[in-house]
DNA sequence: TTTTAACCTGACCAAACGGTCAAGATAAAT
DNA sequence: ATTTATCTTGACCGTTTGGTCAGGTTAAAA
């Protein structure tokens, strides 16, 4: 970083600092916590609740440890309001599943968005493996009430687009599964995907054919032409 | 369990007591480190390498943690000697994807072993996912030779079938991907299908149209129909 | 019976853990 | 200029961690 480009990016980033009433403070709450909130994503995806160290997170948010205690009170609140966050991201994906349009549009749709979080957020959805792995301890609420309600609403779409003869009878859960974890499995198994490409991480072009052979055999697979109902 | 049975169970068992040498010993050796063994594989899955400790270890074994240490130096070795079954285990399950016979019987094969392994063994694919997570800390060099081996190897038998236009043009990776990661989705997001299943486990029955979906929407996904090649 | 080798474990240790706190630094309000 | 509220952090605390060890028990060998 040069002294020139170092010159320019404090006049951005305080360009705040004169404003009217607690702005700079504010600024600096909300860049702290940002930090500290980035740097846990990452220690809580790598290692799990119980095997994540506030120590760790302070060192990668680059603050004193406790630093991150004064802006989040105890090691559990701030994985809870982390996976508040994940879990927001999620509801965004699965909303792209609505239940208008063409079958095959509906789950290209819903597929892609999957496969695209998993490539832009993968630590979310690592943090969420950790989670259902050690038994949703934290999460078994949300999974048996929002996202219940979602997947069981999805699979009586499915159902419906069955009983009009638009797909092939298979019982959605497993089409449902097959889904969840073949998408999310570019994130959670990412490094193993790295090593198998020769220990470099997918392309832009090789996740982006990667993500069109799923698309394809899965809409294939359940007798989805996307040509024509 | 009834005393008749506990009666056999105990013929059955101590039956090597009075034999010559040190078979009393041998036994007593055995049996604890498969206590050990049995235990460990559960907590290094619950909470992957760092966040199982010894202690927990212990307790679920019904051992003192000295003995854990008795009988394995350390929590590292313990790990790897762990990491080791599972990896002979998943070794056994790839072999039944040999490059004989017709492709759709091959898939199947393949697919229904790794389902299978998934039901049997719940707690390995579990432990795997922890590893492959954190970045194959202790397992990169095994994924990048001994794995990606057989990798490429039925990589190169897929891309014989599409020359031989056995199946449609597909990434081969992207297909083993796809099959990795749904047979292991029914370990590792076990407590989610659960929760999802009205907070039962998959019974037999469930677990087998689960399987034959699986089967199905991939077979059919790649073009293979099972009837003929 | 005596000796020897293996097994067992309560008590202990240094290091790492989540969390606290007092005292100082900074910036907004008066 | 002074007060007030927020931000910062080195030092600290009680607990848990992986690992050790001396002294004991048990069973095979002599």
């Amino acid at each position: 970083m040069t002294s020139i480009q170092s010159g320019a990016k404090r006049d951005m980033e305080m360009s705040t600092k004169p404003a009217a009433n607690g702005a700079h403070k504010a600024a600096i709450r909300q860049e702290n916590e940002e930090q500290i909130l980035a740097a846990a994503e990452r220690v809580f995806a790598d290692y799990g609740f119980k095997g994540a160290t506030t120590a760790r997170i302070a060192e990668i948010a680059k603050v004193p440890k406790a630093n991150v205690h004064y802006y989040f009170s105890t090691k559990e609140a701030l994985y809870r309001r982390i996976m508040e966050d994940v879990c927001d991201h999620w509801l965004e994906a699965a909303m792209t599943f609505d239940n208008s349009a063409d079958p095959a549009v509906i789950l290209r749709g819903y597929i892609e968005a999957k496969m695209d979080l998993s490539r832009a957020r993968p630590y979310g959805s690592r943090l969420w493996a950790h989670e259902i792995i050690r038994g949703a301890k934290f999460s078994s609420e949300y999974i048996s009430t929002t996202v219940k309600d979602w997947l069981d609403s999805r699979v009586i779409v499915i159902k419906g687009w069955i009983d009009e003869g638009k797909m092939d009878d298979i019982e959605p859960y497993s089409l449902m599964y097959m889904i969840f974890a073949t998408t999310q499995h570019y994130a959670d198994f990412g490094r193993q995907i790295e090593i198998f490409n020769n220990d470099q991480p997918l392309s832009e072009e090789q996740f982006a054919e990667a993500k069109e052979n799923v698309v394809r055999i899965i809409l294939k697979g359940v007798g989805l032409n996307e040509t024509h109902p």
